[in-house]
DNA sequence: GATTATACAGACAGATCTGTCTATTTTCAA
DNA sequence: TTGAAAATAGACAGATCTGTCTGTATAATC
C-alpha cells in the first residue's frame, strides 16, 4: 500500500491524495467485484475499466500489469477480511471456548450472506495453481494469516495441543466454504460448527 | 492414458467405430491434463489440439463447443475417480470403522502423489461459479456422488446419526484437499484423518 | 473399383485479450 | 492566471480466443 503525493486536507495526520487514491480505489473495488463474480482469467481489463469508469492509461499508471492489479486486490481484500473477522470475534466478551466457536458463527454469517460466492483466495489458487506463482503465494499468505488467527484463539483458550486443534478447525472452515459455495446453502457451515464443537470438547480432555 | 488404434481385433461384440472413439479419448485425456494443470479459461482449444495431435474439425465433430468438451471431461474424470476410490476402499477387508478411516488413507495417498494439484471439480466450480452453470452443476454432481459414498460407508458402519457424521467427514476431506494444494504439503490430509478419528469415536457414544 | 467415414491441414472471421501510444482535457495548487 | 500533474478518449499492435469453412487424404466397407 503506497501513499502518494498529498493535496488539501492539510491539517490531518494522514495526508493522502484524493483524486489519485480515489481512482486507484475505484479500480481495486471494481476489479474485486468482477474477479470475485466471474473469475480472474474470465475478467478482461476493458470490462474493469468500463465498469469503473476509468481510462486505460490511468490503470497502467497505477499498476504495471493485470497481475499487479490482481495482487493489489488480493492484498486489499485480505486486509479487509482480517479486520472484519477480528472485529466480529472480539465483538462480544465470551468464555474462551465460546470465542473459538464465534469463528464458526462468523462463518455461518458469511456464507449466508447474499453476496457470498466462495472464497476469493481459494479461487485465486485454483486459477493460479502453481505454488511459485506470485498470485498463488499472495492467496496462500492470506490463508496463513487466517490460520494464525485461529491458532491464536486456540492458544488463548489454553488448550493443550493447540496446533492440532487449530489445524483441524481450519480444515473444517475451509471445507465448509467449498461446500457452501458448491451447493449454495449455508448448511455446511452449520455442520462445521457442530463438528468444531465436538473437536473442542474432545481436546479439553 | 489412452490406448490407441486397436486396429485388428476385428472379432469384438461391441461394434464401435474405432478411430472415432480413439480420437475422442485422446482429446478427453489431453484436455483433462491441460485443464487440470492450467485451468479451464487459461487453456485454449488450439493448445489442446496441438498437444493431442488432432485436427480442429475432428474436435468439433465430437463436441459442439468447448463447454461440451469440458462437460465430457468432467464426466469421464468423475467416473474414473469414483471407480478408483471405491476400489481403494474395498481393497482390504476391515472393521467398519476402519473402512471409514480408509477414505482418509486414500486421501493421504492422493494428495501425496506427484501429480496432485488440487481437486479438478473444485476448480471447475471456482471458475464457473454460477450455480446454474452446467459446468458447476456437473462438478457439483461429482461432489454429491462422493458425499453419497461417504454416507454409505457411515451407514454401513451402523453409526447412529449417520448424516451428521457423513457431513462432517466430508467437510474434512474437502478442507484437506484445499489446504494440501495450497501449501503443497500432504500434512493437512493427515490432520484431517486425525480429526476424523476423533469425530468417529465421538459418534460411537 | 466405388462409396462412405473419418481425419487432416490450414485459412479465415470476428471477437477479445493485454499493453502502448498520442493528443487532449480536466483538475488544482501556487 | 498560469503551469504541472492526472485523467481522459480512442486508436493501435500483436497475440490469442472460439468456431467455421474448404478441399484433400486416408482407410474401411460394399
Amino acid at each position: 500500500m503506497s501513499l502518494l503525493s498529498p493535496v488539501k486536507e492539510s491539517s490531518a495526520s494522514t495526508r493522502r491524495p484524493r483524486q489519485r487514491l480515489t481512482k486507484r480505489d475505484q479500480l481495486l473495488e471494481t476489479a474485486w467485484q468482477l474477479f470475485y463474480r466471474n473469475g480472474y482469467h474470465a475478467t478482461g481489463i476493458d470490462r474493469i475499466l468500463a465498469d469503473a469508469g476509468v481510462a486505460k492509461m490511468t490503470l497502467y499508471k497505477h499498476f504495471r500489469s493485470k497481475e499487479e492489479l490482481i495482487l493489489a486486490v488480493l492484498e486489499k481484500r485480505s486486509d479487509q477480511f482480517h479486520e472484519s473477522f477480528s472485529r466480529f470475534i472480539r465483538a462480544k466478551k465470551r468464555a474462551p471456548e465460546r470465542q473459538l466457536l464465534a469463528a464458526f458463527d462468523w462463518l455461518i454469517t458469511w456464507v449466508s450472506s447474499k453476496e457470498f460466492r466462495g472464497c476469493f483466495f481459494q479461487k485465486a489458487m485454483a486459477e493460479y495453481q502453481d505454488l511459485h506463482d506470485p498470485i498463488h503465494q499472495a492467496a496462500l499468505a492470506h490463508k496463513a494469516t487466517f490460520y494464525g488467527e485461529i491458532r491464536r484463539l486456540v492458544v488463548e483458550s489454553s488448550f493443550p495441543n493447540s496446533k492440532t486443534l487449530a489445524d483441524q478447525l481450519t480444515l473444517l472452515v475451509e471445507g465448509a466454504i467449498v461446500y457452501s459455495h458448491a451447493t449454495g446453502s449455508p448448511m455446511p457451515a452449520v455442520q462445521a460448527r457442530e463438528a468444531a464443537w465436538s473437536l473442542i470438547k474432545n481436546a479439553r480432555r
